[in-house]
DNA sequence: TGATTGCAGATTGTCTACAATAAAAGCGTG
DNA sequence: CACGCTTTTATTGTAGACAATCTGCAATCA
Protein backbone atom coordinates (compact mmCIF):
# COMPACT_ATOMS: atom_id res chain seq x y z
CA UNK A 1 0.00 0.00 0.00
CA UNK A 2 2.84 2.32 0.81
CA UNK A 3 4.44 1.54 -2.62
CA UNK A 4 3.02 4.90 -4.66
CA UNK A 5 2.70 6.96 -1.81
CA UNK A 6 3.96 10.02 -3.84
CA UNK A 7 4.14 12.65 -0.38
CA UNK A 8 3.58 10.21 2.69
CA UNK A 9 6.35 11.77 4.34
CA UNK A 10 6.62 14.94 5.72
CA UNK A 11 8.85 17.57 4.33
CA UNK A 12 11.04 17.86 7.57
CA UNK A 13 11.71 14.35 7.68
CA UNK A 14 12.88 14.62 3.87
CA UNK A 15 15.07 17.58 4.50
CA UNK A 16 16.53 15.51 6.82
CA UNK A 17 17.50 12.98 5.03
CA UNK A 18 18.69 15.11 2.16
CA UNK A 19 20.91 17.79 4.64
CA UNK A 20 22.66 14.83 5.71
CA UNK A 21 23.71 13.50 2.69
CA UNK A 22 24.53 16.44 1.77
CA UNK A 23 27.12 17.03 4.81
CA UNK A 24 28.48 13.74 3.94
CA UNK A 25 28.77 14.44 0.45
CA UNK A 26 30.71 17.32 1.36
CA UNK A 27 28.57 19.63 -0.13
CA UNK A 28 29.17 21.36 3.39
CA UNK A 29 32.64 20.25 5.26
CA UNK A 30 32.81 19.58 8.80
CA UNK A 31 33.38 23.17 10.67
CA UNK A 32 32.03 25.04 8.04
CA UNK A 33 28.59 27.32 9.34
CA UNK A 34 25.51 27.12 7.81
CA UNK A 35 22.88 29.12 8.40
CA UNK A 36 18.76 28.23 8.21
CA UNK A 37 18.14 30.81 5.43
CA UNK A 38 20.80 30.03 3.07
CA UNK A 39 19.92 26.66 3.56
CA UNK A 40 16.43 26.73 3.71
CA UNK A 41 17.33 28.89 -0.04
CA UNK A 42 19.20 26.07 -1.14
CA UNK A 43 16.38 23.23 -0.69
CA UNK A 44 13.63 25.64 -1.52
CA UNK A 45 11.55 25.99 1.79
CA UNK A 46 11.12 28.19 4.65
CA UNK A 47 13.20 27.90 7.48
CA UNK A 48 10.46 26.25 9.60
CA UNK A 49 10.85 22.90 8.10
CA UNK A 50 14.96 23.55 7.78
CA UNK A 51 15.00 24.49 11.35
CA UNK A 52 13.41 21.58 12.42
CA UNK A 53 15.67 19.27 10.00
CA UNK A 54 18.64 21.23 11.37
CA UNK A 55 17.47 20.90 14.98
CA UNK A 56 17.46 16.62 14.29
CA UNK A 57 20.65 16.42 13.24
CA UNK A 58 21.76 18.97 16.05
CA UNK A 59 20.49 16.36 18.34
CA UNK A 60 22.28 13.33 16.64
CA UNK A 61 25.52 15.30 16.85
CA UNK A 62 26.01 15.77 13.31
CA UNK A 63 25.93 19.74 13.73
CA UNK A 64 26.69 22.70 16.39
CA UNK A 65 24.42 24.88 17.17
CA UNK A 66 25.29 27.86 19.65
CA UNK A 67 22.22 30.09 20.59
CA UNK A 68 21.77 33.46 18.90
CA UNK A 69 24.95 33.07 16.81
CA UNK A 70 25.32 30.31 14.25
CA UNK A 71 25.28 26.60 13.69
CA UNK A 72 28.06 24.86 11.84
CA UNK A 73 29.30 21.10 10.73
CA UNK A 74 30.48 18.78 13.39
CA UNK A 75 34.74 19.44 13.26
CA UNK A 76 36.88 16.76 13.36
CA UNK A 77 38.91 16.26 16.21
CA UNK A 78 41.47 13.31 17.17
CA UNK A 79 40.15 13.24 20.65
CA UNK A 80 36.84 12.20 19.47
CA UNK A 81 38.02 9.49 16.94
CA UNK A 82 39.25 7.67 20.14
CA UNK A 83 35.73 7.80 21.51
CA UNK A 84 34.11 6.80 18.45
CA UNK A 85 35.98 3.69 18.13
CA UNK A 86 35.69 2.69 21.56
CA UNK A 87 32.15 3.03 21.53
CA UNK A 88 32.03 0.99 18.36
CA UNK A 89 34.43 -1.80 20.00
CA UNK A 90 31.95 -1.99 22.91
CA UNK A 91 29.02 -1.88 21.34
CA UNK A 92 29.39 -4.24 18.41
CA UNK A 93 30.90 -6.80 20.58
CA UNK A 94 27.31 -6.29 22.50
CA UNK A 95 25.53 -6.90 19.75
CA UNK A 96 26.99 -9.55 18.53
CA UNK A 97 25.81 -11.29 22.21
CA UNK A 98 22.87 -10.64 21.79
CA UNK A 99 22.38 -11.73 18.37
CA UNK A 100 24.73 -14.68 18.51
CA UNK A 101 21.67 -17.05 19.03
CA UNK A 102 19.67 -16.17 16.77
CA UNK A 103 21.38 -16.07 13.92
CA UNK A 104 20.10 -18.51 11.31
CA UNK A 105 19.95 -19.16 7.66
CA UNK A 106 18.37 -15.25 6.67
CA UNK A 107 21.16 -13.57 8.81
CA UNK A 108 23.63 -15.81 7.05
CA UNK A 109 22.28 -15.00 3.19
CA UNK A 110 21.64 -11.06 4.59
CA UNK A 111 25.41 -11.05 5.36
CA UNK A 112 26.67 -12.56 2.21
CA UNK A 113 24.17 -9.94 0.58
CA UNK A 114 25.67 -7.00 1.99
CA UNK A 115 29.19 -8.21 1.61
CA UNK A 116 28.31 -8.61 -1.91
CA UNK A 117 26.90 -4.94 -2.14
CA UNK A 118 29.96 -3.80 -0.53
CA UNK A 119 32.35 -5.57 -3.03
CA UNK A 120 30.32 -4.09 -5.78
CA UNK A 121 30.84 -0.95 -4.91
CA UNK A 122 34.47 -1.47 -4.00
CA UNK A 123 34.64 -2.90 -7.85
CA UNK A 124 32.56 0.35 -9.35
CA UNK A 125 35.51 2.56 -7.73
CA UNK A 126 32.49 4.35 -5.71
CA UNK A 127 33.95 5.29 -2.52
CA UNK A 128 30.46 6.76 -0.76
CA UNK A 129 28.54 4.06 -1.96
CA UNK A 130 31.52 1.78 -0.48
CA UNK A 131 31.28 3.74 2.85
CA UNK A 132 27.51 3.46 2.93
CA UNK A 133 27.66 -0.16 2.38
CA UNK A 134 30.61 -1.20 4.82
CA UNK A 135 28.40 0.57 7.70
CA UNK A 136 25.12 -1.12 6.15
CA UNK A 137 26.79 -4.27 6.81
CA UNK A 138 28.48 -3.40 10.39
CA UNK A 139 24.98 -2.44 10.51
CA UNK A 140 23.39 -6.06 10.16
CA UNK A 141 24.21 -7.51 13.95
CA UNK A 142 22.29 -4.38 15.35
CA UNK A 143 19.30 -4.82 13.21
CA UNK A 144 19.10 -8.53 14.73
CA UNK A 145 18.99 -8.57 17.65
CA UNK A 146 16.14 -5.90 17.67
CA UNK A 147 16.93 -3.57 20.73
CA UNK A 148 16.09 0.05 19.51
CA UNK A 149 17.85 1.81 22.07
CA UNK A 150 21.18 -0.25 21.00
CA UNK A 151 20.13 0.62 17.51
CA UNK A 152 19.78 4.44 17.96
CA UNK A 153 23.04 4.19 20.26
CA UNK A 154 24.81 2.71 16.57
CA UNK A 155 22.68 5.55 14.44
CA UNK A 156 24.32 7.79 16.62
CA UNK A 157 28.40 6.63 15.98
CA UNK A 158 27.47 5.95 12.44
CA UNK A 159 26.55 9.13 11.45
CA UNK A 160 29.89 10.68 12.64
CA UNK A 161 31.96 7.99 11.36
CA UNK A 162 30.74 8.08 8.22
CA UNK A 163 31.36 12.24 8.59
CA UNK A 164 35.08 11.42 9.27
CA UNK A 165 35.13 8.50 6.55
CA UNK A 166 33.77 10.85 3.84
CA UNK A 167 36.18 13.69 4.68
CA UNK A 168 39.11 11.43 4.92
CA UNK A 169 38.02 9.94 0.85
CA UNK A 170 37.15 13.68 -0.56
CA UNK A 171 41.03 14.80 1.20
CA UNK A 172 43.20 11.63 -0.24
CA UNK A 173 40.76 10.13 -3.35
CA UNK A 174 40.24 6.17 -3.41
CA UNK A 175 40.89 5.64 0.55
CA UNK A 176 37.70 3.49 0.75
CA UNK A 177 37.58 0.15 2.28
CA UNK A 178 39.45 -2.73 0.64
CA UNK A 179 38.54 -5.64 -0.93
CA UNK A 180 39.55 -8.49 1.14
CA UNK A 181 39.14 -6.17 4.44
CA UNK A 182 36.01 -8.16 5.65
CA UNK A 183 36.38 -11.42 4.78
CA UNK A 184 37.83 -12.64 8.35
CA UNK A 185 34.73 -11.10 9.46
CA UNK A 186 32.46 -12.47 7.40
CA UNK A 187 33.70 -15.88 8.23
CA UNK A 188 33.65 -15.15 11.88
CA UNK A 189 30.16 -13.80 11.95
CA UNK A 190 28.43 -16.63 10.31
CA UNK A 191 31.07 -18.88 12.45
CA UNK A 192 30.74 -20.80 15.51
CA UNK A 193 32.90 -19.22 17.85
CA UNK A 194 32.04 -16.01 19.79
CA UNK A 195 35.07 -15.44 21.31
CA UNK A 196 37.10 -15.48 17.87
CA UNK A 197 34.40 -13.05 16.36
CA UNK A 198 35.13 -10.59 19.53
CA UNK A 199 38.60 -10.92 19.03
CA UNK A 200 38.24 -10.31 15.32
CA UNK A 201 35.87 -7.26 16.20
CA UNK A 202 38.53 -5.66 17.99
CA UNK A 203 41.54 -5.90 15.43
CA UNK A 204 39.05 -4.65 12.75
CA UNK A 205 38.87 -1.69 14.63
CA UNK A 206 42.26 -1.33 15.78
CA UNK A 207 42.64 -0.99 12.29
CA UNK A 208 40.17 1.76 11.20
CA UNK A 209 41.40 3.50 14.28
CA UNK A 210 44.96 3.80 13.59
CA UNK A 211 43.88 4.64 9.68
CA UNK A 212 41.47 7.41 10.39
CA UNK A 213 43.58 8.96 13.48
CA UNK A 214 46.48 9.14 10.86
CA UNK A 215 44.34 11.36 8.70
CA UNK A 216 43.04 13.52 11.08
CA UNK A 217 46.30 14.09 12.32
CA UNK A 218 47.75 15.10 8.91
CA UNK A 219 44.73 17.69 8.19
CA UNK A 220 45.52 18.70 11.70
CA UNK A 221 48.79 19.83 10.40
CA UNK A 222 48.67 20.70 7.12
CA UNK A 223 45.76 22.90 9.24
CA UNK A 224 48.30 24.33 11.61
CA UNK A 225 50.71 25.18 8.84
CA UNK A 226 48.68 26.90 6.74
CA UNK A 227 46.28 29.38 8.94
CA UNK A 228 47.25 29.28 12.97
CA UNK A 229 43.64 30.67 13.07
CA UNK A 230 41.60 28.77 11.90
CA UNK A 231 39.48 28.71 9.52
CA UNK A 232 38.96 30.53 6.36
CA UNK A 233 36.51 31.00 3.68
CA UNK B 1 8.33 25.51 40.19
CA UNK B 2 10.39 28.81 39.38
CA UNK B 3 8.65 29.79 35.47
CA UNK B 4 11.17 32.45 34.27
CA UNK B 5 13.32 33.71 36.67
CA UNK B 6 16.40 34.21 34.16
CA UNK B 7 16.52 33.98 30.54
CA UNK B 8 20.13 33.18 29.98
CA UNK B 9 18.97 29.88 28.44
CA UNK B 10 16.68 29.67 24.97
CA UNK B 11 13.18 29.64 26.12
CA UNK B 12 13.28 26.06 23.49
CA UNK B 13 15.62 24.99 26.16
CA UNK B 14 14.31 25.02 29.57
CA UNK B 15 11.13 24.26 28.23
CA UNK B 16 12.85 20.71 27.07
CA UNK B 17 13.65 20.52 30.87
CA UNK B 18 10.44 21.63 32.29
CA UNK B 19 8.39 19.52 29.76
CA UNK B 20 10.68 16.62 30.56
CA UNK B 21 9.91 17.10 34.24
CA UNK B 22 6.24 17.30 33.89
CA UNK B 23 6.25 13.93 32.54
CA UNK B 24 8.65 12.37 34.67
CA UNK B 25 6.85 13.86 37.72
CA UNK B 26 3.57 11.72 35.97
CA UNK B 27 1.43 15.16 34.98
CA UNK B 28 1.75 13.44 31.66
CA UNK B 29 1.19 9.68 31.97
CA UNK B 30 2.78 6.70 29.98
CA UNK B 31 1.11 6.75 26.62
CA UNK B 32 -1.81 9.79 26.75
CA UNK B 33 -2.15 12.03 23.82
CA UNK B 34 -0.01 15.70 24.21
CA UNK B 35 -1.02 18.43 22.25
CA UNK B 36 1.45 21.48 20.95
CA UNK B 37 -1.45 23.85 21.38
CA UNK B 38 -2.12 22.38 25.11
CA UNK B 39 1.06 22.40 26.18
CA UNK B 40 2.13 26.15 24.72
CA UNK B 41 -0.88 27.00 26.57
CA UNK B 42 0.08 25.11 29.71
CA UNK B 43 3.83 26.73 29.83
CA UNK B 44 2.78 30.25 28.33
CA UNK B 45 4.68 30.74 24.72
CA UNK B 46 3.48 29.92 21.41
CA UNK B 47 3.75 26.67 19.12
CA UNK B 48 7.20 27.60 18.07
CA UNK B 49 8.90 26.83 20.72
CA UNK B 50 7.17 24.18 22.62
CA UNK B 51 7.33 22.38 18.95
CA UNK B 52 10.97 22.45 19.19
CA UNK B 53 10.79 21.24 22.67
CA UNK B 54 8.28 18.12 21.72
CA UNK B 55 11.02 17.28 18.69
CA UNK B 56 13.66 17.65 20.87
CA UNK B 57 12.36 14.53 23.53
CA UNK B 58 10.80 12.94 20.66
CA UNK B 59 14.43 12.93 19.09
CA UNK B 60 14.73 11.50 23.27
CA UNK B 61 12.51 8.89 22.50
CA UNK B 62 10.47 10.13 25.42
CA UNK B 63 7.34 10.99 22.85
CA UNK B 64 6.39 9.55 19.85
CA UNK B 65 4.50 11.06 17.52
CA UNK B 66 3.31 9.86 14.00
CA UNK B 67 2.85 13.07 11.37
CA UNK B 68 -0.39 14.73 10.94
CA UNK B 69 -2.27 12.78 13.76
CA UNK B 70 -0.87 13.09 17.29
CA UNK B 71 1.70 12.90 19.65
CA UNK B 72 1.85 10.73 22.88
CA UNK B 73 4.10 10.19 25.81
CA UNK B 74 5.84 6.79 24.86
CA UNK B 75 4.03 3.91 26.28
CA UNK B 76 5.66 1.13 29.01
CA UNK B 77 6.15 -2.13 27.50
CA UNK B 78 7.37 -5.08 29.03
CA UNK B 79 9.80 -5.85 26.04
CA UNK B 80 11.21 -2.80 26.33
CA UNK B 81 12.47 -3.40 29.73
CA UNK B 82 14.98 -6.48 29.04
CA UNK B 83 16.55 -3.83 26.02
CA UNK B 84 16.66 -1.10 28.22
CA UNK B 85 18.44 -3.30 31.36
CA UNK B 86 20.98 -5.09 28.96
CA UNK B 87 22.34 -2.28 27.12
CA UNK B 88 22.86 -0.81 30.82
CA UNK B 89 24.89 -3.91 31.85
CA UNK B 90 26.73 -3.03 28.44
CA UNK B 91 27.24 0.77 28.74
CA UNK B 92 28.24 0.53 32.46
CA UNK B 93 30.67 -1.99 32.68
CA UNK B 94 32.24 0.06 29.75
CA UNK B 95 32.46 3.03 31.34
CA UNK B 96 34.33 1.48 34.41
CA UNK B 97 36.68 -0.02 32.01
CA UNK B 98 37.72 3.29 30.47
CA UNK B 99 37.42 4.84 33.65
CA UNK B 100 39.08 2.55 36.16
CA UNK B 101 42.15 3.92 35.98
CA UNK B 102 41.09 7.35 35.98
CA UNK B 103 39.46 7.22 39.54
CA UNK B 104 41.63 9.02 41.79
CA UNK B 105 40.66 10.76 45.32
CA UNK B 106 37.66 13.54 43.47
CA UNK B 107 36.25 10.51 41.86
CA UNK B 108 35.91 9.02 45.00
CA UNK B 109 34.66 12.28 47.13
CA UNK B 110 31.90 12.88 44.06
CA UNK B 111 31.21 9.27 44.74
CA UNK B 112 30.90 9.52 48.27
CA UNK B 113 28.88 12.75 47.86
CA UNK B 114 26.43 11.36 45.68
CA UNK B 115 25.71 8.71 47.42
CA UNK B 116 24.90 10.81 50.65
CA UNK B 117 22.95 13.13 48.55
CA UNK B 118 20.94 9.82 47.72
CA UNK B 119 20.30 8.55 51.33
CA UNK B 120 19.25 12.13 51.61
CA UNK B 121 16.56 11.89 49.84
CA UNK B 122 15.67 8.62 50.65
CA UNK B 123 15.17 9.70 54.67
CA UNK B 124 13.12 12.17 53.33
CA UNK B 125 11.04 9.83 51.76
CA UNK B 126 11.28 11.90 48.55
CA UNK B 127 10.90 9.20 46.26
CA UNK B 128 10.93 11.61 42.85
CA UNK B 129 14.25 13.00 44.25
CA UNK B 130 15.60 9.56 45.32
CA UNK B 131 14.94 8.42 41.66
CA UNK B 132 16.53 11.60 40.53
CA UNK B 133 19.97 10.75 42.87
CA UNK B 134 20.31 7.01 42.06
CA UNK B 135 20.88 7.67 38.52
CA UNK B 136 23.13 10.53 39.02
CA UNK B 137 25.55 8.15 40.99
CA UNK B 138 25.51 5.84 38.41
CA UNK B 139 25.83 8.56 35.96
CA UNK B 140 29.03 9.36 37.60
CA UNK B 141 31.52 6.42 35.82
CA UNK B 142 30.24 7.91 32.30
CA UNK B 143 30.96 11.36 33.29
CA UNK B 144 34.17 10.37 34.34
CA UNK B 145 35.54 8.22 31.40
CA UNK B 146 34.81 11.68 29.25
CA UNK B 147 33.31 10.13 26.29
CA UNK B 148 31.06 12.03 24.60
CA UNK B 149 29.23 9.43 22.63
CA UNK B 150 29.04 7.41 25.32
CA UNK B 151 27.62 9.77 27.90
CA UNK B 152 24.39 10.81 25.30
CA UNK B 153 23.66 6.98 25.20
CA UNK B 154 23.77 6.83 28.96
CA UNK B 155 21.14 9.81 28.54
CA UNK B 156 18.99 8.23 26.12
CA UNK B 157 19.00 4.66 28.63
CA UNK B 158 18.44 7.03 31.68
CA UNK B 159 15.12 8.91 30.12
CA UNK B 160 13.50 5.52 29.93
CA UNK B 161 14.65 4.33 33.03
CA UNK B 162 13.45 7.51 34.57
CA UNK B 163 10.41 7.43 33.20
CA UNK B 164 9.68 3.65 34.02
CA UNK B 165 10.66 4.04 37.77
CA UNK B 166 8.55 7.17 38.17
CA UNK B 167 5.54 5.53 36.98
CA UNK B 168 6.56 2.19 39.27
CA UNK B 169 6.76 4.75 41.78
CA UNK B 170 3.10 6.48 41.64
CA UNK B 171 1.47 3.50 41.03
CA UNK B 172 2.89 1.69 44.53
CA UNK B 173 3.84 4.44 46.40
CA UNK B 174 7.02 4.31 48.41
CA UNK B 175 9.21 2.19 45.80
CA UNK B 176 12.21 4.05 45.34
CA UNK B 177 15.90 2.52 46.37
CA UNK B 178 16.54 1.02 49.61
CA UNK B 179 18.76 2.53 52.01
CA UNK B 180 21.33 -0.29 51.71
CA UNK B 181 21.18 -1.15 47.97
CA UNK B 182 24.06 1.03 47.03
CA UNK B 183 26.86 0.30 49.34
CA UNK B 184 28.47 -2.78 47.58
CA UNK B 185 27.89 -0.44 44.32
CA UNK B 186 30.00 2.08 45.97
CA UNK B 187 32.79 0.28 47.44
CA UNK B 188 33.08 -1.89 44.65
CA UNK B 189 33.77 0.89 42.52
CA UNK B 190 36.08 2.53 44.37
CA UNK B 191 38.07 -0.93 44.83
CA UNK B 192 40.60 -2.57 43.55
CA UNK B 193 38.74 -5.33 41.24
CA UNK B 194 37.48 -4.42 37.96
CA UNK B 195 35.86 -8.18 37.56
CA UNK B 196 34.10 -7.86 40.96
CA UNK B 197 32.81 -4.24 40.03
CA UNK B 198 31.70 -6.04 36.17
CA UNK B 199 29.74 -8.94 38.34
CA UNK B 200 28.35 -6.55 41.02
CA UNK B 201 27.14 -4.36 37.89
CA UNK B 202 25.75 -7.76 36.66
CA UNK B 203 23.65 -8.46 39.94
CA UNK B 204 22.53 -4.54 40.66
CA UNK B 205 20.71 -5.05 37.37
CA UNK B 206 19.37 -8.39 37.29
CA UNK B 207 17.66 -7.05 40.51
CA UNK B 208 16.77 -4.04 39.21
CA UNK B 209 15.23 -5.72 35.85
CA UNK B 210 13.16 -8.56 37.95
CA UNK B 211 11.83 -5.49 39.90
CA UNK B 212 10.87 -3.09 36.89
CA UNK B 213 9.27 -6.39 34.71
CA UNK B 214 6.98 -7.40 37.44
CA UNK B 215 5.91 -4.02 37.98
CA UNK B 216 5.32 -3.47 33.85
CA UNK B 217 3.62 -6.78 33.95
CA UNK B 218 1.24 -6.32 36.85
CA UNK B 219 0.19 -2.94 35.06
CA UNK B 220 -0.30 -5.07 31.96
CA UNK B 221 -2.41 -7.38 33.61
CA UNK B 222 -4.46 -4.86 35.13
CA UNK B 223 -4.91 -2.58 31.80
CA UNK B 224 -6.19 -5.87 30.32
CA UNK B 225 -8.79 -6.49 33.09
CA UNK B 226 -10.41 -2.80 32.76
CA UNK B 227 -9.82 -1.97 28.89
CA UNK B 228 -10.04 -4.95 26.33
CA UNK B 229 -9.60 -1.73 23.41
CA UNK B 230 -6.28 -0.97 24.95
CA UNK B 231 -4.16 1.83 22.69
CA UNK B 232 -1.09 -0.28 21.74
CA UNK B 233 0.30 0.41 18.54
C1' DT C 1 -28.12 -4.51 6.79
C1' DG C 2 -23.75 -3.31 5.18
C1' DA C 3 -20.53 -0.62 2.83
C1' DT C 4 -19.26 3.69 0.93
C1' DT C 5 -18.95 8.48 0.80
C1' DG C 6 -19.06 13.07 2.35
C1' DC C 7 -18.54 16.23 6.25
C1' DA C 8 -16.73 18.32 10.53
C1' DG C 9 -13.37 18.72 14.01
C1' DA C 10 -8.87 18.27 15.66
C1' DT C 11 -3.94 18.15 15.05
C1' DT C 12 0.14 18.78 12.94
C1' DG C 13 2.78 20.98 9.01
C1' DT C 14 4.29 25.27 6.80
C1' DC C 15 4.80 30.14 5.86
C1' DT C 16 5.67 35.09 6.70
C1' DA C 17 6.82 38.80 9.64
C1' DC C 18 8.98 40.65 13.62
C1' DA C 19 11.91 40.65 17.99
C1' DA C 20 16.13 39.43 20.64
C1' DT C 21 20.77 38.58 20.71
C1' DA C 22 25.59 38.47 19.58
C1' DA C 23 29.38 39.46 16.69
C1' DA C 24 31.57 42.66 13.55
C1' DA C 25 32.34 47.19 11.65
C1' DG C 26 32.82 51.92 11.99
C1' DC C 27 34.60 55.93 14.32
C1' DG C 28 36.06 59.21 17.19
C1' DT C 29 39.54 60.16 20.92
C1' DG C 30 43.60 59.73 23.88
C1' DC D 1 48.38 53.61 16.68
C1' DA D 2 45.65 51.54 20.22
C1' DC D 3 41.53 51.74 22.88
C1' DG D 4 36.72 52.02 24.00
C1' DC D 5 32.23 53.30 22.58
C1' DT D 6 28.41 53.29 19.27
C1' DT D 7 26.24 51.59 15.18
C1' DT D 8 25.36 48.21 11.98
C1' DT D 9 24.43 43.73 10.33
C1' DA D 10 23.88 38.92 10.31
C1' DT D 11 21.74 35.15 12.64
C1' DT D 12 18.81 32.82 15.42
C1' DG D 13 14.48 33.00 18.44
C1' DT D 14 9.42 33.73 18.71
C1' DA D 15 4.78 34.69 17.33
C1' DG D 16 0.54 34.12 14.94
C1' DA D 17 -2.04 32.90 10.73
C1' DC D 18 -3.05 29.64 7.24
C1' DA D 19 -2.81 25.06 4.75
C1' DA D 20 -2.54 19.95 4.59
C1' DT D 21 -3.73 15.80 6.58
C1' DC D 22 -5.78 12.39 9.58
C1' DT D 23 -9.73 10.43 12.39
C1' DG D 24 -14.32 9.51 13.47
C1' DC D 25 -19.10 9.88 12.61
C1' DA D 26 -23.19 10.36 10.16
C1' DA D 27 -25.78 10.44 5.96
C1' DT D 28 -26.58 7.97 1.80
C1' DC D 29 -27.39 4.20 -1.30
C1' DA D 30 -27.33 -0.68 -3.09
Amino acid sequence: MAAQSIRRETMGAQLVAMLRSAILSGEFAPGEPVTETALALRFGVSRGPMREAMRHLIDQGLLVTVPYTGTRVLDLSTADINDIYSMRICLEIFAFEQAWDRRDAAFRDEMAERHRKLLEAIDARDDVRAIDAELDLHGLAYEWCGNKLLLSSWDAVRGRLQLYWAAHHRAHGITGPLRESHDDYIRLACGDSLEAMKNEIHSHMRRGLDKTKAFVESLDEQRRQTSPNGRTK
